[in-house]
DNA sequence: AATTCGGGGTC
DNA sequence: GACCCAGAATT
């Protein structure tokens, strides 16, 4: 293992100490809280993760309390987060945690890996921030940070150009700092000698933060369309001065992207009827998009991609055609996911007629209830917007 | 190797 | 609107 250029680990690390963003995980070294903020962040924008993470802690603050906590409501503390799949696998992991390591996140390779959610990312920046090991990551940020520092021009996506990126990340990670100089100071994680200046030699965590931080805030992907109006910063990092691809003049060509796949419009009609009991809830089927997740009848306008059911049953109260024409319009919404873009049109029907529920997966739930409900995006957005 | 999985911040 | 984001699991 050979140790990072010092010129180059001097400047970035200077910079991140001064420079970075007070986050709130970034103020923790409890390695479940640290675990947390790191399966959030997958493929999810630190602006986007702030108020979930404190909420979620806030609620189930330990392991053991994740792992005894119901899916339901663990879905619901991830309910507008996105990719549901890292909320169950959480909870999973959770469990094995506390049934195989008693409730303590082991810091192995293997015996993290081997856990739900924990892909070659989450792996290493678990061993790395929570607990000081000297492990590589590669995420979106590093990966785009090293094609520019190397100017290395890498098919994206490809496997080779995947083994490529970790093997420089690899080769640039600091050595674990001893466990004294750890120990010394939890809450400057790695960041301060014993005289309070800012270490220069700071451990594979503060490392690994201060590559993806200039990634988030630097040195920025460039932007295909305009390429004046976006890109990296260069003219304030920090590192311009070791990087190739700045020195040739490059920076907005690397790294290589490829071309987005083109998104698909989808109409859907949404009803909300409220009634004495509540507001008519559907429960979507245990597997698939957004499975066992709570929404309002919705239905498709023409076609059955995303929303195949019919909502006309969903109500015992006459045909929801009916209902529909007689709803009183509400705000539209547009909605994004993955490669689709939703246009959902939404009506209000209120009645005092309770009724059974209509059909098998529908349920009225009462508006205190819907909080703690794990609601789709979407309808948590129509919620917020009655 | 290619798809799938959500949603939103930001320009 | 268009990206693309502190990716992982499945096909």
């Amino acid at each position: 293992m050979t140790s990072p250029p010092t010129a180059l680990r001097l400047d970035l690390i200077r910079w991140y100490l001064k420079d970075r963003r007070d986050l709130a995980w970034r103020r923790t070294r409890d390695p479940y809280a640290v675990w947390l903020s790191e399966v959030m962040l997958q493929q999810t924008r630190v602006e986007a993760v702030l108020g979930y993470w404190a909420r979620f802690l806030d609620a189930l603050p330990t392991v053991e309390a994740l792992a005894s906590a119901s899916e339901e409501q663990v879905v619901a503390l991830w309910s507008g987060l996105g990719y549901y799949r890292r909320a169950r696998s959480l909870h999973a992991a959770a469990k094995r945690v506390v049934d195989e390591y008693g409730g303590t996140l082991p810091s192995g390779v293997a015996s993290l890996a081997a856990l739900p959610g924990f892909g070659p990312y989450t792996v290493g920046a678990v061993r790395s921030i929570a607990f000081g090991e000297s492990a590589a990551l590669v995420d979106g940020n590093v990966a785009r940070v090293l094609s520019r520092l190397f100017a290395l021009e890498l098919e994206p996506g490809a496997g080779a150009s995947n083994r490529v990126l970790w093997a420089v990340a690899e080769s640039l990670v600091p050595a674990a700092l001893s466990k004294a100089a750890r120990l010394k100071d939890p809450r400057s994680l790695e960041c301060r000698d014993p005289q309070g200046q800012m270490a220069t030699d700071s451990g594979p965590g503060t490392w690994n933060q201060a590559l993806m931080e200039l990634g988030a805030t630097i040195c920025a992907p460039t932007r295909a369309a305009k390429k004046s109006t976006r890109g990296p910063l260069c003219d304030t990092c920090p590192v311009s001065r070791h990087c190739l691809a700045y020195a040739a003049g490059r920076t907005h060509e690397l790294p290589l992207v490829k071309k987005p796949v083109p998104s698909i419009e989808v109409a859907l009609e949404i009803l909300v009827i409220e009634t004495e009991a509540g507001f008519l809830m559907r429960r979507r089927p245990d597997s698939g998009r957004l499975a066992s997740m709570w929404e309002f009848p919705t239905r498709e306008v023409d076609s059955t991609f995303l929303w195949p059911d019919e909502f006309d049953r969903a109500t015992a109260t006459g045909s929801v055609s009916e209902l529909w024409s007689l709803g009183s319009p509400q705000k539209n919404h547009l909605h994004a996911i993955t490669c689709h873009r939703i246009r959902a049109s939404v009506r209000h029907f209120g009645t005092n007629k309770s009724s059974h529920p209509p059909s098998t997966n529908y349920d009225y739930v009462p508006r205190e209830r819907m909080e703690s409900l794990p609601l789709t995006g979407l309808s948590a957005k129509i919620m917020a917007a009655l």
